[in-house]
DNA sequence: TTGTAGGCGTTATCAG
DNA sequence: CTGATAACGCCTACAA
């Protein structure tokens, strides 16, 4: 079945138009008459014609594609996110290619001269840590860019985040008032798990002199190495601690397995704080207590900005915060 | 910052060559003289060239593009396969552009159309349920085309999966074998998950004579879901069960919370089988018995079959079985 | 080793 | 309303 491509000569061929007519039927049908409309539409449906993108990219200067980056497409974090950021702009006819690139910003300037060298209208970026060589590339493309999950100073050009620093911060106190005092922390091996866990480490310390015991895993977060991590703590003998700061739900989820596989209550014994506020967090036998980060919301503004950008030139570059809000359940 | 993009063309007048030189240097670079090559290579870094993949993808109709179609990307099912498949072929030089479509076969023309569109050099499809207009489509696209996730006697090209109505029907053989006499299903709304569930319950029929209560959940499949499913079940007055059989392990682990929080013991008062093998199955505090398929290697072996494909036209189209295993856990 | 010519399948521009 | 014609930026011959 090596049949030819069909192009929009041959299916003007067969409607017996030029291909220009039929490259106009199918952008702005009100431009042909009826008639020759419904002949190029027989032979369309009669070649069975697709239209080539990648030509019609070519010559408009407009691929219809958006980029999109994000660390890891297994990590739940960012799925509903992607999915509304291309959800919102499918609606307005744009793909979304999307691709994992790791927490390594060199992997991630990689990544980025591939995307670009498709044209994509647009690109997002997790995160604000780039190379000089990417943020140069990416000034130079000339599309709108949107950093997201955080936020910086000096965004390339459009940003929708949330402070990682005062998640921490913030954490720290909510705990430090319901009155614990011996924290501890355990995080996944990225830079924006360890900037909270920090910020929460300062916070303890400067208003309690409270120490807080810092664990951080190697491989990416998981409800085992939540499991492991918090075996580990609890058997350092000289250590016992009141309230734990993890770095994901997932984990949090593994502490709680844990206290409750070696009898302890949870919170009464061990007092557990997640992140993220997954689906998974309120339905839990002991509901979890976490930090919700709108990520459907940051998906949806992400498009949006990134739309307005797109259709008028002048659109102001622009920062968003989006906040975050600690969830007070059963576990803490 | 509007400046031009930079071209080729451009690129070799900076460097004193034309621009088919400089094609040459980026594609077999061993053909430029090294002096040349110096000189062209100077000139990228100071233009902060980036090829443009679309006029090369037109020019020589290559699009080292593959498309991948999922009817959900927050769906964990899926994550683990397509991060495998794409990451083999990326190492080969291929993008790949993931799109959700859903599960419905309609949507999924749509889409397979804006996909086909772009020219990719294979595309993949979860299922095997097309529209004749979808398979119409693929075929005269004339590229390798990969189903996975199930079987079918007459797949469009190549097929890497397994079948769900086994699977069905040997989680119920062990759940006989086991014992148990009075059998449940919890199902997410997906025809694979209902085909599963179904051999499942005539096998149950078949065998024992016993009815199988069946429970189909509207949204996705989560654990709060699972949850109120098993409270549903267990307050239906005139029945009591001692085996679930869920279309996840998502849901059987809302099984097993709802029952711990109504005291009930797992499995001695009540059973749990789930189905996918996720992560967390066996970190749970009663580890989950489940039906593991090798997501990983599905991917693995769907991008290896595209690659066999688009190296050699003459190939052989493919068929094959993964099957899948039955992991024995506490839970059942 | 390098260059010239032609074409890939569209869209944009200008005529009719 | 329809049709020429010239890009778009690269790759594949073929030639020097």
């Amino acid at each position: 079945m090596a049949r030819a491509r069909v192009t929009m000569a041959a299916v003007g061929r067969l409607a017996g138009v030029s291909q220009v007519t039929v490259s106009r039927a199918l952008s702005d049908p009100s431009k042909v008459s009826a008639e020759t409309l419904r002949r190029i539409n027989e032979a369309i449906e009669a070649t069975g014609f697709v239209p080539n993108a990648v030509a019609g990219a070519l010559a408009s200067s407009k691929s219809w594609l958006v980029s999109a980056l994000v660390p890891s497409i297994t990590n739940i974090t960012y799925n509903s996110l992607i999915k509304e950021f291309s959800s919102r702009l499918r609606d307005q006819g744009y793909q979304v290619l999307l691709t994992d690139c790791g927490f390594d910003p060199v992997d991630e300037e990689t990544t980025i001269a591939r995307h670009l060298s498709r044209r994509p209208d647009a690109i997002l970026l997790t995160g604000i840590n780039h190379t000089a060589q990417a943020r140069r590339m990416l000034l130079s493309a000339n599309i709108p860019v949107v950093e997201i999950w955080e936020l910086t100073e000096s965004p390339i050009d459009l940003c929708v985040g949330f402070s990682h620093q005062t998640a921490g911060q913030e954490v720290a106190e909510y705990a430090i008032e319901a009155g614990f005092t011996r924290p501890a922390t355990i995080s996944a091996n990225d830079e924006r798990a360890r900037r909270r866990a920090d910020a929460f480490a300062r916070a303890f310390h400067r208003r309690k002199a409270a120490e807080v015991e810092a664990v951080q895993l190697n491989g990416e977060a998981s409800l085992a190495e939540g499991r492991k991590a918090t075996a580990d703590l609890l058997e350092r003998k000289e250590s016992s601690f009141d309230v734990i700061f993890c770095s994901s739900d997932l984990i949090a989820q593994g502490v709680l397995i844990e206290a409750r596989s070696r009898g302890l209550n949870v919170p009464g014994d061990l007092a557990v704080i997640g992140f993220g506020d997954q689906d998974f967090a309120a339905a839990l036998e002991t509901p979890l207590t976490t930090v919700r980060v709108d990520r459907a919301k940051m998906g949806m503004i992400a498009a949006s900005e990134v739309l307005t950008r797109m259709q008028s030139e002048t659109s102001p570059s622009k920062f968003v915060d989006l906040g975050f809000e600690i969830i007070k359940r059963r576990s803490a």
